[in-house]
DNA sequence: CACCGTTGTC
């Protein structure tokens, strides 16, 4: 090939061929074929003769034949015969290249430029530094550097935005910082690109720092800040930031509108991603595919599976994220067959399947106990699909095992796993443990997470459940001396609910509450009505070594028990009431609330840290298996 | 003729 001669690659040629004239039809040809230095003279004299119709031909395509010339010089000549300035005919060629696939190729145009002393200008400079950014080349970029001070360009703020955005994408964090502080202006671009960087190394409190701090703010600069607090965990930020931008009356993008969606997913924010939901029709955003995966996600995790299937019925074209995000929230839900269903239609339809589609699948099989058709997936993903596994497939088969009480499979599996397991995965083996009172397996999977994860309370709350459920209170003691000694806290639980846009938060035994007696009041009614439907208190699950009728105190104040009693005095009878957990539901408290559901006759959805469980007419989502 | 921002899992 004659790329591998010159090092250039061919663009496409997105010509059309057919409407042209016989004699640019000619040219056309000899550009297509392989130019010899005679046939360009022959192309250079059509050209002359019938008065440049090398304008209506592509740049680089002149610029790939001149290249091949061993006379260099004669590309020269010919784009002398353009009514357009020389260099800036060479700069439509380096900008289609920067842009092309092969960006290595508007570098080496470049030298050779360099070495026919045609004389860049700063637009020539910035199609360097592009393909210089888009390959990550520094070491390149740091010569062009050297070249833009040389010319006198350096305060030129395109080119040091671009050399800036350079260094902190791919050189040291000081090299950006020179820049930055050497730059004689800078404009807002400049204080983005230093608030990206921190905001991927996830410095996000010096990022906000910069953001208070920079002059002007753009709605990008509105929408790094707004996605950067997403990206670190903090969707309340976000969602401050992004009210704090309307009202400055900066108006959404449909970036903005997805960082935005984001952060009420992770919040479960119901109110303002209906908001978010109404503006992007406005505005016809949610034709955006991506805002459109978003809002699925959204309402995924707000719980509105329905209002996420009709954005996903509603889209004209969907990615594979859009049917990973359908597939994943089925599964979130519990409803595994419909997951199953949805990936059928998806391989129908030609879209192939990617990693993430994979953990989605295995998700929804586990959390229905669909072994063997996790198993299949599992062998199916490598098999038909060549994906090879990730760790977060091992854990959801560890996962899928071990809530279906194959421990002893699972931990096998662990012990025969290609890469090092994770937290996660002997953390799934815990959770299995749990499940199914499997102490010594337990251990054996503690002993791995206290090197993996030492800081992390909830596996030391399980492992002290665990030996508690079992009445050995001693070692409950030592795991919770263990969890003091390593200062690790517990994270307190608490459940949310929102009425009228208000959070409303409980955690356990909340007695300063301004309607506690009334929930006390309402709660004793319903557990009457309970008991006489089967209800016993599952007192095993307080796991404090104390008397009967004081378990059942504390059993009777859990938050989400709080939660929903207030849900139910304050809102309409029949409407369905929506409840957050940042932990896992309690047994009792799950059984509770099938009950609940029924006798007051309402839809109790209620998101838990790993999963929804929708309460109905005497039972859950979930089937009771979670 | 140019520079900066976005989605899916555990």
């Amino acid at each position: 090939m004659l790329s591998t001669v010159t090092g250039l690659h061919l663009p496409p040629l997105n010509h059309n061929t057919d409407s042209h004239s016989p004699q640019t039809l000619t040219a056309t040809h000899l550009l297509n074929s392989f130019a010899s230095p005679s046939e360009l003279k022959q192309l250079h004299a059509h050209l002359i003769k019938t008065n440049s119709p090398l304008t209506s031909l592509p740049p680089s395509r002149i610029a790939f034949v001149c290249s091949l010339n061993p006379s260099f010089s004669y590309a020269r000549k010919l784009f002398q015969h353009l009514e357009t300035p020389e260099t800036e005919a060479w700069n439509s060629c380096l900008k289609a290249f920067a842009e092309g696939n092969d960006p290595i190729d508007a570098i080496l145009l470049f030298n050779q430029l360099q070495s026919f002393c045609v004389s860049p200008d700063s637009f020539t400079l910035s199609f360097v530094l592009k393909a210089c950014t888009r390959l990550l080349d520094v070491s390149k970029g740091r010569g062009i550097h050297g070249y833009v001070e040389k010319l006198g360009f350096q305060s030129n703020l395109f080119l040091m935005n671009m050399i800036l955005n350079l260094y902190t994408l791919c050189g040291g964090e000081r090299d950006a910082r020179l820049v930055f502080d050497k730059m004689p202006q800078r404009d807002v671009v400049t204080w983005n690109i230093m608030i990206t960087q921190l905001v991927k190394r996830g410095e996000i409190k010096g990022a906000y720092d910069l953001f208070s701090q920079m002059p002007g703010r753009s709605v990008r600069s509105w929408t790094l800040m707004i996605s950067g607090f997403v990206q670190c965990g903090k969707p309340k930020e976000a969602i401050g930031l992004f009210l704090e931008m309307e009202e400055a009356g900066v108006r959404p993008n449909e970036v903005t509108v997805v960082a935005g969606l984001a952060a009420c997913a992770d919040l479960g924010d119901l109110d303002l991603g209906r908001r978010i939901h109404e503006y992007s029709n406005q505005s016809g955003f949610s034709r955006n595919v991506r805002v459109s995966n978003t809002l699925i996600e959204m309402y995924v995790k707000c719980g509105c599976l329905e209002d996420a299937c009709k954005v996903f019925d509603g889209m004209k074209e969907r990615t594979v994220v859009s049917w990973s995000a359908m597939i994943a929230g089925l599964a979130m839900h519990g409803q595994a067959e419909e997951a199953l269903r949805l990936f059928s239609e998806m391989i129908e339809k030609g879209m192939d399947p990617n990693d993430v589609t994979f953990v989605g699948l295995l998700h929804a099989c586990s959390h229905i106990g669909f072994v063997d058709q996790g198993r299949e997936f599992f062998t199916s993903m490598t098999n038909d699909y060549g994906i090879v596994p990730k760790i977060e497939h091992y854990g959801c088969m560890v996962d899928l095992l071990s809530r279906a009480g194959l421990l002893q499979e699972a931990h096998e599996f662990i012990i025969n796993m290609p890469i090092k397991p994770n937290s996660v995965v002997w953390g799934a083996l815990l959770g299995g443990c749990k499940v199914h009172k499997n102490i010594e397996l337990a251990e054996e999977a503690t002993k791995h997470l206290s090197e993996l994860d030492p800081l992390n309370d909830g596996y030391y709350v399980v492992l002290s459940n665990i030996y508690a459920e079992a009445q050995r209170w001693e070692d409950t003691a030592r795991v919770r001396k263990l969890m003091r000694d390593r200062g690790v806290k517990k994270t307190p639980g608490w459940s949310s609910i929102t009425l009228d846009g208000v959070v409303y938060e409980f955690v356990a035994g909340d007695e300063t509450h301004p309607q506690a007696q009334e929930i006390v009041q309402m709660w004793e009614k319903l557990v009457e009505k309970m008991k006489l439907k089967g209800y016993v208190p599952n007192t095993s699950v307080v796991l404090l070594d104390i008397e009967e009728d004081q378990k059942e105190k504390f059993l009777y104040r859990h938050s989400e028990k709080l939660a929903l009693i207030f849900g139910l005095i304050n809102t309409e009878p029949g409407t369905p009431i929506r409840i957050m957990k940042n932990l896992r539901v309690c047994e009792d408290c799950h059984a509770a609330f099938k009950l609940i559901s029924a006798i007051v006759d309402r839809e109790i959805v209620v998101r838990d840290r790993n999963r929804f469980h929708c309460f109905k007419d005497g039972s859950c989502s979930c089937k009771d298996y979670w």
